[in-house]
DNA sequence: TTATAATATGCATAGATGCGCATATACGCA
DNA sequence: TGCGTATATGCGCATCTATGCATATTATAA
């Protein structure tokens, strides 16, 4: 997976968004999230480990226990950056470098509508890759 | 889909996220936004609108056309939202209200280790509800 | 070293997601 | 009203994701 979607994909699932949130009021080892939110073991661990390789959570090993607490300033930062979509994630990936580029180029006239239409209906089925 | 989690999902996709970085500097009719990213009508036309359900775009229909532009306001409202996880999701889901009550109830001592183990491992195998 | 508890992980599977194709819909114009 | 262009959508499929089960791994203590 592209570095920078990482972050966004451990966002978009419930079990996570309510591990961050029990997490925020106090550090917890795996035994007490899955008790918490009444799931199952592997589960926990599982979604722990997303969290944490997204660079929400950080784990700190104590014996047997594996205590997960909040990254704050990751939380913050990545709020930040989404605050200002643009700039900050166009440095994160070449690729959106290269959208704005076309962007640039393409004078609206000249892009689509019109007698270009042909360019869009191939453009619309050039594809296939997926 | 919980609602809550809508915005969280539409930014988990390298397509969405790059027509946020599109849009961020201009608005775009669907036509143009699957040439600047090269992208079928299709995918373009289903991207945006996902992105427009969530809240961080849009629509404006001007003749044959419907341009789309951000929501600069919806955007940057989620980030500050997702920098204080705290409080402002948990009004959201009585699920993580819940989750948060669990937690405060539970005294570790008494959640999970030691002599309460077989607890954590009847929840672990209790489940079966995916 | 062996037993036990907590956590992590390989494998298989159901459900979610993304997208192409074909087609429908919306709109402007003759 | 009929036609061309732009956009939206039903359907089907390939792929991704989340999860349970069984098992491995890590660490503690006897």
């Amino acid at each position: 997976m592209e570095e920078f979607l990482k972050p966004f994909k451990a966002l978009s699932d419930e079990t996570r968004l309510r591990m961050l949130n029990v997490l925020t009021a106090q550090e917890c080892c795996v035994c007490e999230v899955m008790q918490v939110l009444g799931i199952s073991q592997t589960r926990a661990s599982r979604n722990l480990k997303i969290l944490e390789e997204a660079g929400f959570l950080q784990a700190r090993r104590d014996g047997t226990w594996v205590y997960y607490s909040l990254n704050d300033d990751s939380v913050k930062n990545f709020a930040a950056a989404l605050a200002k979509i643009t700039g900050h994630f166009t440095t994160r990936s070449p690729l959106f470098k290269k959208d704005r580029k076309h962007l640039k180029k393409a004078k609206r006239a000249g892009l689509c509508c019109g007698e270009n239409s042909k360019i869009c209906k191939n453009l619309g089925t050039a594809g296939g890759n997926r």
